[in-house]
DNA sequence: CGCCCAATTATGCAACTGTATAAATGCGGA
DNA sequence: TCCGCATTTATACAGTTGCATAATTGGGCG
């Protein structure tokens, strides 16, 4: 009853910071942009609305933040999983593919948060730069291990081959994070495997029970596991 | 200078609400759920704020209204598109792929519309059930046209097909309308064409010609060409 | 032509939004 | 131990939001 002063600790900036990201980009991924208010957000994050202001000039700056460390983890999570493989060059296809079809990647926080941003990245120029390199980062990256297979000379269809294979994945991955209830347990990596192999004349079914055992790591390993947080805000 | 009181028509209930549906989805499009506030939207659709309450019980409702009429102009188009061809099984697939990847449909507008409306239908049973339905509404169309194809029986892959199939034309929707300048022009219809006539093993890209040149029809050609709109609303 | 009612506008309001600023407190260094 | 200050909380404020309600006016019907 008494409305003592709420108690706090201190804490190194730059964990203030990702706290903080780690809140917006959560709160966008259920709820969409307009849930993503500085209140909600410092409220996740455990300190009080006005804090934000001490560690971003303005919400914008912190919706920048959120979708920069969104961009930045995903490259780094994709590069990440070839690193846990030999140089088989169907195997590192299979495994890439796999992994983006599979949580924590195929998850509707992904598909939440991406759609929760777009708006956002597309009148941002900073941003729409970041979100252009991802993509293309990433079709890279697949282009690279399809260059790698052995096979006739198509490479002419190379960056066609790409392109659709990026596509094939990309959209299973949104609808198996849309609607995960309306595929079976593994069916969209599988479907995945078939048909980028089809697609490129390899036979990635053959390496799926390796791509699809293999452990991934969530998003954030490092971050606070216990929310110091009450939700009563008073 | 003199204030007086601002002119108005009458218009038919369906009109109205139809214009009013139609600023919702645009404002939707362009700038996310956020733009789309109940001022915004009556002054899109030339009235002023209030007679959306008129026409609809709350802003949500309008919203509700708006999504499922997408919805429906989807599946409306999508099956439009196949009455314009006869009977070849692979034309028809052909045409069906390759006006999933032009405009009208392939335009930021309808990914900005996806992405905006997101979460409102994540967070609404009926339209989950909508969505969820237009989905497999369009999946089912691509595997009857899969289906009806002259090839050798993998009719135990018709399930997996159509999904693959379905997600190629997803990706390559995505990709191209939110990068648009990073394609050719006619590059992602004629990739959808090799890629999902690769992975079914008939070649669709014969048809290219005819599936690329077809007339599309704009979503909604009926509406008021002329916007009686002034943008000040004092 | 003039009545009448529904369609439309105008106004008001409480809740919420982002931001600015002042007040308090935790904690490392003397 | 306690001083100093950056970190954090608290409060204030103007603008916006969705919604309710009252005041007008268009236009069909007699």
């Amino acid at each position: 009853m008494t409305d003592e002063r709420r108690s706090f600790r201190r804490e190194p900036e730059e964990k203030r910071r990702e706290a903080l990201i780690a809140a917006a980009q959560s709160l966008v991924a259920e709820g969409g942009p307009q849930a993503a208010t500085v209140r909600a957000i410092a409220a996740r994050a455990g300190v009080t609305a006005g804090l934000i202001r001490h560690y971003f000039q303005t919400k914008d700056d912190l919706t920048r933040a959120a979708y920069l460390a969104l961009m930045d983890g995903m490259t780094h999570a994709n590069t990440a999983v070839l690193d846990t493989v030999g140089d088989d060059a169907e195997l590192r296809l299979a495994v890439f593919v796999a992994a983006s079809l599979r949580p924590p990647v195929m998850a509707f926080d992904r598909v939440g948060l991406w759609a929760g941003f777009l708006h956002s990245v597309q009148q941002d120029a900073a941003l729409l730069e970041a979100h252009e390199a991802g993509y293309l980062g990433y079709r890279d990256t697949l282009q690279g291990l399809i260059a790698a297979l052995d096979r006739p000379a198509m490479s002419a269809q190379l960056r066609s081959d790409a392109i659709a294979c990026n596509a094939v994945i990309d959209g299973l991955w949104l609808e198996g994070s849309v609607i995960p209830h309306a595929f079976g347990p593994d069916e969209l990596p599988r479907i995945a495997l078939r048909s980028v192999g089809a697609m490129l004349g390899v036979d990635l079914l053959a390496h799926a029970a390796i791509a699809l055992n293999l452990p991934l790591d969530d998003p954030k390993p490092d971050a606070d596991p216990a929310a110091p947080f009450d939700e009563t805000m008073e």
